[in-house]
DNA sequence: TTTAGTACCTTGCGTTGCATAGTAGTATTT
DNA sequence: AAATACTACTATGCAACGCAAGGTACTAAA
């Protein structure tokens, strides 16, 4: 049951991952580690496994760019940002976002009496 | 791209589902077509093969019920219900759907100055 | 009896999240 | 200088899940 539960959660942080993260690379360039403290921050999970093979995705599907940079306390660090095709796509799921919370708030809605 | 695009309001859309669906129960007993139509109402998209497996998983981890009503249109239907389990789930995720939201509005603004 | 409409169910593929383990750089301690 | 610790990126393999596609079965109409 908890199980269950904790299962549902992870779906739903799952559906908005890619969301978060790009909407986090359009405020500041970061490298994966920031995104995973910016995210637990919020509440939202991810973690390594996840992380780097979504960012390698949406690099190439065009959507983020990086650039090296050393590091003082440690090997050196991907900075990531977006594309102006990522920004494009960014814009879309902002949209796509409000869509689904009022989608989601229509349906958990109790209907009214229609007939 | 506007795969890509899909794909990631697909994503979204799955997040949502089972919460989707164990509302729309909580408020009238329904059958499998009729929860495709109400989703479909609120542009949520759910197709057969998604929905019957994940009834029967819903109804094996002891959330769901269901009982056989005859038809004059057809074979006969599945009318499920929740069960006392399933209500309490679906308020836990109530309050995770809740925090969800809060936790992307707050990922998807602009940070702070922070230092 | 064929066709159409409704409803439920199954199979198999592809994607993806994640646990796990690995490589490699710097800094600190012994 | 060798060992340990910390940080960061990368690779592998498995399991879960959504969904396209195809199948069964019932009723009604042509």
């Amino acid at each position: 049951m908890s199980n269950n539960l904790d299962n549902a959660q992870a779906q739903m942080r799952r559906g908005v991952l890619e969301f978060c993260i790009l909407s986090i690379l359009s405020h500041e360039e970061v490298y994966p580690s920031d995104i995973i403290s910016r995210m637990k921050q919020s509440k939202l999970i991810v973690v390594e496994g996840t992380l780097y093979p979504l960012l390698t995705r949406l690099k190439n599907g065009g959507l983020l760019q990086y650039r090296w940079e050393e590091s003082k306390s440690g090997p050196p660090r991907k900075y990531y940002s977006l594309t102006p095709l990522g920004n494009k796509f960014l814009d879309e799921l902002r949209f796509t976002w409000n869509e689904l919370v009022d989608a989601v708030n229509l349906t958990i809605k109790k209907p009214e009496n229609h007939e």
